[in-house]
DNA sequence: ACGCTAGTTCGAGATCTGTCAAACTACGAG
DNA sequence: CTCGTAGTTTGACAGATCTCGAACTAGCGT
C-alpha cells in the first residue's frame, strides 16, 4: 500500500496521475512558446525554480496560468515551499510513459537548426 | 543545383521548407486526436492515403482544415492525383531537424500504456 | 503588527480552433 | 457533355486559449 500517484508529496499541487496523463494534452502543453520556454529552463539538471525565476515575458496572472497548464498535464511538479512555488520537471513519469519524447522535445528545443 | 525545398514536386501543394518549419508548429499539429490519429495511420510503411480514406469522425471540410494544419505545420506532404490528394509523413525532414522526435510520439501513441 | 514578496483569483477582451452545412471547383469515366 | 467522386471555400458558431489589470491571499522577516 502506498501513497495515490496524485499526491506525491504533502506539499505538491494536485497533478494527474501517471494513468491519468493523455499525450495530447502533453504535445498541446508543450505546443507554446512560453511554457515551451519554461520546460528547456526546467531541463537543467537539478532545476527546481520559483515561478518568478523565470522572468517570463508575461504577467504574474498569465504565468500562474502556464505553470497550472503545464501542471494539469502531467509535465511538471509543483511544490510550495515557503511563499514560493518550486517547479520541477516529471522527467522520469514522461519517460516511463512515452520513452524518448521529452528528450527529443528537449533536443530540439535547445539543439537549434543542424544545419546552422 | 536542385529544386527549392519548397516545391519538392510538380503536384504538391505548398508546404514549408526545412528552414521554416517551427517545433511549436509542429507539436500543435500533432496535439489534436483527429490529426494524431491521421499521423498514426500515415506512419505505416508505405502508407499513401488519400484524404478519405481514413474514414474520420468528421465531416470532408473539417478533414480538409486538418489536412491543412498538419500540411503547413511540416508534418506532411500533400500530393495531387486525378481526382484525389494522396498523403504522406515527411519522415526524413522532421527526422532531419527534430531526431526522434516522430517516432517518439508515434510510439506513444500507438503503444498504449506501457503498464496495461 | 506591518509590510514585502510570491502567487492566485476574477473578470474581461481578443484571437484562435474545431466543427458544420451549403455551395463550389476539378478531374476522370462513360 | 454529363455525371459522380474528391476535395475546397465560405460563413457561421461555440468553445478554448492567451493575455491583461486589479484586487486578493499567504507566508516570511523585522
Amino acid at each position: 500500500m502506498r501513497v495515490p500517484e496524485t499526491e506525491t508529496a504533502p506539499e505538491a499541487l494536485p497533478e494527474p496521475g501517471l494513468d491519468e496523463i493523455r499525450l495530447e494534452a502533453v504535445l498541446h502543453a508543450l505546443a507554446d512558446p512560453v511554457r515551451l520556454r519554461i520546460v528547456t529552463e526546467l531541463a537543467r539538471p537539478g532545476s527546481e525554480l520559483n515561478c518568478l525565476a523565470f522572468e517570463l515575458p508575461v504577467t504574474k496572472s498569465t504565468s500562474t496560468h502556464h505553470f497550472r497548464v503545464l501542471r494539469e498535464a502531467g509535465v511538471i511538479r509543483q511544490v510550495r515551499r515557503g511563499t514560493s512555488k518550486m517547479n520541477t520537471l516529471r522527467r522520469d513519469d514522461l519517460a516511463q510513459l512515452y520513452p524518448g519524447l521529452l528528450e527529443s522535445v528537449l533536443a530540439a528545443a535547445l539543439g537549434r537548426r543542424p544545419q546552422d
